[in-house]
DNA sequence: AGAGTTGCTACATTTTATGTAGCAATCCTC
DNA sequence: GAGGATTGCTACATAAAATGTAGCAACTCT
């Protein structure tokens, strides 16, 4: 598992514009619910699985362990919660929701 | 290929809330890319496959079915480009352009 | 008519994710 | 301080999804 830093190209970019780093990451498969999970409150591992309707454990840490190294998430003795990044970043996914919402109106 | 909108149940969830349907087709591999790329410009398909790294036609295809069906993407005879929905969600992704620049300068 | 471009589809191969079992370490209760 | 529960994982076989390449039918432009 090689994980990805703003600076070093992305899986499928030449450039390693943060963004391009940061669209694949959150690209990937469950990494958007973890941080709308972790966005309110610390869970630990079993519970952030739960949350996440059951995904399978192997893929969590993979996720987690990426998220830790790009310093979005952490971990401490209350388990898994965002850093100062990870909150910012959370703010913008709570903006979704609000775009989510709109759009279901729209749709109907 | 089953395609799911706010109402109904997303992949992972149960509830069908749309930020649950939106988290999961963006969490789906290009669907962030495909958007960002489509944000400043109508593209056809070929050059929106070229601005994706040369992602499969196969997929490239999947995807854009799904957010047309989804109302975020539409097509004409210039090719493919966003909706107005699309349009305000593209916005949401210059913002996270935003946090990635700052996210990079705190990774140093 | 011939060459180029369009938007795809088919399909074999490779990569990723799922689901289940289970293990070692810590914690809590008695 | 023994037994049970909970913790954060890892292993591994199976299933699902993505890739890469080839190519086709419809259109356009000489």
């Amino acid at each position: 598992m090689t994980i990805k830093t703003p600076g070093q190209p992305a899986r499928g970019s030449s450039s390693g514009r943060p963004i391009m780093v940061l669209l694949d990451v959150l690209g990937q498969r469950w990494v958007l619910r973890i941080l709308w999970e972790l966005r309110a409150e610390r869970l630990r591992f079993r519970e952030l699985q739960a949350r996440c309707d059951g995904v399978s454990p192997t893929l969590l840490n993979q996720r987690l362990k990426q998220l830790r190294t790009l310093e979005i998430v952490d971990a401490d003795d209350d388990g898994y919660g965002l850093t100062s990044s990870g909150v910012a970043l959370g703010k913008e996914l709570s903006r979704l929701n609000d775009w989510a919402e709109r759009w279901k109106t729209s749709l109907q």
